[in-house]
DNA sequence: AACCTCCTTCTACGGATGTAGTATGGCTTT
DNA sequence: AAAGCCATACTACATCCGTAGAAGGAGGTT
């Protein structure tokens, strides 16, 4: 593996395990049992390797986003064939998805979430947003493919929502009420919240 | 004012421009105008400082969820009379707070944020949970007096979802498709979502 | 074989950071 | 008025961090 991707992989870790804080060019070196000095020789300033780290969860990203295949490149084939029933069948999948980067994708989920709070003072790190420009298209798509009647309002709209579910379970506030990653329970209290958003967003 | 409410309120400023990795003893010192030392002094450890952060953002917080009013406190003296009309009203309402948190209370809104992911790997600051499990209970309280089927299952996946669109347009997520903070398209935007999100969430 | 180039490793240093310890000044108590 | 106490102000120090530069070495070119 290239060694620059060893690197921004230490990075992520490092990010999603001590925060952005924990970023450090010793600390990576440590992590990726690299030679001390090695990431600092490969990414010379602190800001550089943030923007790799930002660049590698934004190839991730969207590198899942095409082999899901959430059925928007079905857009084309299934037009308005959507109707209630695989609405349905769509929450149980997504709801699998969002459990998936709960559990085995933790790591990179924690580290995105730190990502955009940190492009909040770093507007260069704007890349990330590629990623979440398109799922929204995607979502806007498939809302329309079930028949929403404003799909360019309701798609980023849903997808706001989605990604407060996740984020609600990633931190684990609704620790109290939330059943825990990984389980089929949470996997099912998923579903029907995305089911109910789902239909709500197409309005049936 | 306090020393103390000084120090923890330049400390959410620093922490909401330059992220936690901007919260330094001698930061906090010289955005507060306080002479060096001054916040090693009454904060001996960073750990110390930032608990003291999280307590004093969710003691804001808790305040000003009792001085809103959501009508929660509404709930005993409306039983059940929470119909599409008072939902409509409800959604405007909220989102006036909504973009207030984006607004003026944006500093705030983004610390808080940063608190949480800091709270992920340091459990000790499960303390700002508190303030979410308030508003969850209120929510759960809400959507059972507009009739909600399982309203301690909706009412946390609600919040969660109104915890999304605030992220998303507290770091600019949506920038191409939705209206900036502090606009009456914003708060109509977010209206509309909310209006879709509690009709939705009481099966109305 | 001599040379050059790139990848890798190591070291140096100015500055910031966390933390503890010491001095100072005013206010209270006796 | 003397003594004691506490909030405040300042200083010290070991460590860590970002960044730059130099040393070493493997492999390919002429």
């Amino acid at each position: 593996m290239s060694r620059y991707a060893v690197i921004t992989d230490a990075a992520i870790e490092l990010v999603a395990e001590l925060g952005m804080r924990g970023l450090t060019h010793r600390a990576v070196d440590a992590r990726a049992s690299l030679p001390p000095g090695t990431t600092s020789a490969y990414y010379r300033t602190r800001k550089a390797l943030i923007e790799a780290l930002v660049q590698r969860i934004a190839d991730f990203d969207s590198a899942d986003l095409e082999r899901n295949a959430l059925p928007a490149d079905a857009t084309p084939a299934l037009p308005a064939a959507l109707g209630p029933a695989e609405l349905d069948q769509l929450a149980v999948q997504v709801a699998a998805v969002m459990d998936g980067w709960l559990t085995t994708g933790r790591t990179r989920t924690l580290a995105r979430y730190a990502a955009l709070l940190e492009a909040t003072h770093h507007p260069e790190l704007r890349t990330i947003l590629a990623y979440g420009n398109a799922s929204r298209a995607q979502a806007c798509a498939l809302l329309a493919a079930a028949g929403a009647e404003d799909p360019e309002q309701a798609g980023p709209q849903f997808v706001a929502c989605v990604d407060g579910l996740l984020f609600d379970r990633l931190i684990g506030a609704g620790a109290l009420t939330a059943p825990p990653p990984g389980t089929a329970e949470n996997r099912a209290d998923l579903a029907a919240a995305l089911r109910t958003l789902l239909r709500a967003f197409t309005s049936k």
